[in-house]
DNA sequence: TGTACATCAGTGAACGCGCGTTCACTGATGTAC
DNA sequence: TGTACATCAGTGAACGCGCGTTCACTGATGTAC
């Protein structure tokens, strides 16, 4: 059994992912050489590629791991049994915090782009779920109404529209809230969103 | 007077924004190359330089335009004397309607960013704000008790929440909405957070 | 357990190329008389 | 109006560099006996 190459390949990867992780955190996706990865990780330039792919695969890593510490949080602080209004409300101040103390690596979420032509790989698509399945549990109870199909497609927009406004202001250049103001816009949004989906009184 | 200099010269900037135009339409703002720019606009390659300081001006130049034309369009289907919660529902279909009909150039209103380190031009940021200023007015009538700082910050939190179904819709990657359900989903929001907007029945 | 050979993970210098930007030149436009 | 000179917009070949990826090599690990 080739044990000892084994245990050397996946502490190979693992440094490799780690190096990124941390290279995106401190410069962004946009600074994020295979040079600096590999020197960071100790090995040299060629070992990333007996590893992944290409540095997008790697990035694609660094991404899923981060995708998955969100899902944690998320699911750390929803006890289910719960008003699912405020459940959503909770929901969206998570995902904030996440956001502002991850800031790099939760840009990186969105901001990476595949080369054109080449197809998202299912396990990457598949891992953005999480967020979505999250919403959809509070929003089932405060939505009896909604068909399955439907609930998920809202559960969507509610997401996108709670996303829309962190992702507009943390970009120091356009139309968004001050960063201060993040949390208290976001929850007045939700609020909004949880008031307006009541039967009429 | 350099008459006849500064009408080449004029006429040399025109033919580089529309060249810049219909390119980005068309490829999109990260295939804009400098030399398909010259190319189109039937000049030589040094020649953008003499009008631009470099390609991220003629960017910005041709965002401007997207954004007025932009502004237009909201402007026209906007009759001050309604309803506020149906002129919100207005603006929003019209703002999805301008992003559909001109994916490629209202990507790169948004997905354009400077080099590190170079400030935004004052005049680039402040063309931003026609989007604000025309959510502000109807929002005052619905939300009254809002003071004039807040309504501002409040206008910017709701155009953002629309940009980001829209934004995540098209991002042919992520959780977000089908394209054919877009349009629906976001005056679906919309429609929510006038309704919380609502004093209680 | 020890030795000889085979494999293949890991090395890092070199490749390649895309592409924004420059700059020495030239020909059209403007000015002086 | 016509001629001589000056300017400067516009030219496009060349520069430069960042950076992902490759590939001929080597030394560590595994296998056979």
């Amino acid at each position: 059994m080739g044990n000892k190459r084994d245990e050397k390949r996946e502490d190979l990867r693992a440094r490799l992912v780690a190096a990124a992780e941390t290279l995106i955190a401190e410069h962004g996706l946009s600074g994020l050489k295979a040079r600096d990865v590999t020197e960071r990780a100790g090995c040299a330039l060629g070992a990333l590629y007996t590893v992944f792919p290409d540095l997008d695969h790697l990035v694609m890593e660094v991404n899923v791991r981060t995708l998955a510490r969100m899902g944690e949080a998320l699911a750390l602080r929803l006890p289910a049994d719960r008003d699912p209004g405020a459940a959503l409300k909770e929901l969206a101040a998570v995902y904030v915090d996440f956001a502002l103390d991850n800031l790099a690596l939760w840009k990186a979420l969105f901001n990476h782009r595949l080369p054109e032509g080449t197809p998202m790989p299912d396990w990457y698509r598949d891992a953005h779920e999480v967020l979505i399945r999250e919403i959809a549990a509070p929003l089932a109870t405060l939505r009896p109404d909604l068909t399955p199909e439907l609930l998920v497609t809202r559960a969507k927009t509610l997401f996108a529209a709670v996303h829309g406004v962190v992702h507009l202001s943390l970009q120091a250049r356009f139309v968004g809230a001050p960063r201060d103001q993040i949390k208290p816009e976001v929850l007045a949004l939700v609020e909004l969103m949880v008031r307006g989906s009541r039967p009429d009184a």
